[in-house]
DNA sequence: GGCCATAGCGCG
DNA sequence: AAAGCGCGCTATGGCC
């Protein structure tokens, strides 16, 4: 069953293609009729926004189980059409459907500050219609059956001719074939009905895909409510051991404030703001050092006694700024870090965050993420994730065996490079980044003697990206245009069509696409299954990061979450790509801290 | 005063 | 000639 619900209510049951089962009930209490819901029909709920809707529920203590978020699905939907970047809001595709004019997305939901005010703008009920006599329930559901009729006729023939090949697997379109007219399909396919021919492949992965990014719309506001244990008594520690103590009067801490003096006599006694990078510059310019930036890799090899005073200022200043004691005063309450994520943040699928920088806390402030008592940290990574990820896609049989082992790079030194594993390793970045020169043109050489079929793979993409084509991930997320992406780049290095640094540029995102975008709805799906099997115990997931969780979890049940959690990786695995030789091995660690991890 | 581009470094 | 992907965040510095 599927449950239309829009922020305040009303809400109405449905079938799973979205034909009523009844009539629209209106509700005094959104949270207590979805906790009563939930518990009795355990349905999928219709909602036009996770992030809008979901945190509220949270807060009264209701969890659903699965959703589609409408404008998640838009997202991907419009990506797939060739239509990237046009809004995506309920409203604007409800626009869409009936010919009214698009309103532009609001604005980024504002990041929030714990404590201030905390949820009052989320639980907001939705912008303002734009469209005069909009029934929101209505446009939800609506919206919904269109969306349904899109995935269904996905790879079916029904596209327009030169829109890409019947078959994901080579996960990528013809060059310059934009799904052109694809605009025009809206309303075209309404009222189709339930599909009567079984489902395309392609169809089958991007409903995946669609449940994968709803699902992950759910763990991401669930990560944020429960948050990250974060011991302020040892953040306090780590800081004072390096930064020294704060400053009584809000300048730099004392250890930041000696080397800034250190820095200055090392000039000579001119002061200077060691984090101007043109004041250092200059300074250098004074003792005769002309550099090309104050990078830290250029400062390693200054012979200068303040090279070293500036690159040990670097590191300081940047755990003072980005994690010291302000971000810690408006991110972490109750002795959790509460991040907000941002699903589908990013043009491949991960994640982003809105403030906080969860994804980037730094590996010093680490030690600070600590289970509580009675309570274990379970840590696990996926290893050799991308690399992993090229030899399914691709299928090069060679490669996928290698991707057997425990250790892909390993096993492609053993195979193809004389045992050399570091080389082996710069070769497979190399061919997946798309770097050309330095010590990986003869290394990628050989990585293209012995996996040629890999190294078309990623190259087909390449040149897809360069002469201005699209690319898809294996489920089917589509990169963004040339047109949006790189407008700016071009203006300087010239457009994409002309070959020039512009094309190549996009050739190596289009090349890197294919295998990140992978890689996420990897993550993603072990992430959705993870969750699920999680459900119904104390164990709460707690991080996530690209290839990484973090579950929080008793004491007396940890080894049991750590199996679950490499079982779910499996469970991805299956899901994504069936049968296949490639592993995808996960480092687990049980840890009090996050800081001894692997 | 606010806005925006850029530099630089944190993470994967 | 040289050319590795994706981000967030905080600072400076130039601009209006």
């Amino acid at each position: 069953m599927l449950i239309a619900v829009v922020p305040g209510g009303p809400l109405q049951r449905l079938t799973d293609e979205g034909a009523p089962l009844g009539p629209p009930e209106r509700v005094v209490d959104v949270a207590a009729a979805v906790s009563r819901l939930a518990a009795a029909h355990r349905p999928r709920w219709l909602w036009p926004a996770t992030a809008d809707i979901y945190p509220g529920l949270l807060r009264a203590g209701v969890r659903v189980e699965r959703c589609h978020d409408l404008e998640l699905t838009e997202a991907l939907l419009l990506g797939h059409e060739g239509r990237w970047g046009e809004p995506r809001s309920m409203v604007a595709a409800w626009a869409r459907l009936t010919g009214a004019p698009v309103p532009p997305d609001p604005l980024p939901r504002a990041a929030r500050a714990p404590g201030d005010g905390q949820g009052a703008l989320f639980d907001a009920a939705p912008a303002p219609p734009a469209i005069p006599g909009l029934d929101p329930l209505t446009a939800l559901i609506e919206v919904y059956r269109h969306q349904q009729a899109r995935i269904a006729s996905l790879g079916s023939g029904r596209r327009p001719a030169g829109s890409g090949p019947g078959p994901v697997p080579s996960g990528l379109m013809s060059a310059g074939s934009e799904a052109t007219g694809a605009t025009r399909e809206d309303g075209t396919r309404q009222g189709s009905g339930p599909a009567s021919v079984p489902p395309t492949p392609e169809a089958r992965r991007f409903r995946f895909l669609v449940a994968a990014e709803s699902a992950g719309a759910l763990v991401a506001a669930e990560m944020g409510h429960e948050g990250l244990p974060w011991r302020v008594d040892i953040h306090d520690a780590i800081l004072a051991d390096l930064l020294g103590e704060a400053s009584p009067v809000g300048g730099a801490p004392r250890r930041l404030a000696e080397l800034a003096r250190r820095i200055a006599e090392a000039f000579g006694g001119q002061r200077i703001h060691p984090d101007s990078p043109a004041e250092v510059l200059r300074a250098f310019a004074r003792a005769g050092i002309t550099l090309p930036s104050t990078r830290a890799y250029v400062l390693r090899g200054v012979d200068h006694p303040a090279a070293p005073l500036l690159l040990e200022y670097k590191e300081l200043y940047r755990v003072w700024t980005a994690h010291g004691w302000a971000w810690r005063h408006q991110w972490v309450t109750g002795g959790r870090f509460h991040p907000e994520y941002v699903p589908g943040g990013v043009v491949s699928g991960r994640w982003a965050t809105r403030g906080g920088g969860a994804l980037q806390i730094p590996k010093v402030v680490r030690g600070a993420v600590v289970a509580d008592p009675g309570w274990r940290l379970v840590v696990a990574d996926a290893g050799q994730l991308e690399p992993r990820v090229l030899a399914v896609v691709s299928g090069d049989e060679a490669m996928c065996r290698a991707a057997g082992s425990g250790d892909m790079y390993g096993a492609l030194a053993a195979e193809a490079f004389a045992g050399d594993r570091d080389r082996a390793k710069v070769a497979l970045l190399g061919a997946m980044y798309g770097q050309t020169g330095g010590q990986a043109a003869p290394a990628l050489a050989t990585l293209r003697r012995s996996y040629p079929v890999a190294l078309s793979y990623v190259e087909e993409a390449a040149r897809v990206g360069e002469t201005g084509g699209l690319v898809r991930s294996w489920l089917g997320r589509t990169c963004p245009p040339a047109t949006v992406t790189w407008r700016e780049f071009e203006e300087e290095a010239g457009p994409v069509e002309s070959g020039g640094a512009a094309a190549r540029a996009r050739g190596r995102f289009t090349r890197n696409f294919v295998i990140q975008a992978t890689a996420a709805e990897w993550a993603l799906a072990l992430l959705a299954t993870l969750r699920t099997d999680l459900a119904g115990t104390a164990a709460r997931l707690v991080f996530f990061q690209h290839d990484e969780v973090i579950v929080h979890s008793p004491e007396e049940v940890a080894s049991e979450v750590a199996e679950r959690v490499g079982a779910a990786a499996q469970r991805a695995r299956r899901l994504l790509f069936g049968d296949t030789p490639v592993r995808f091995p996960l480092g687990v660690s049980i840890v009090d801290s996050y800081a001894d991890a692997k």
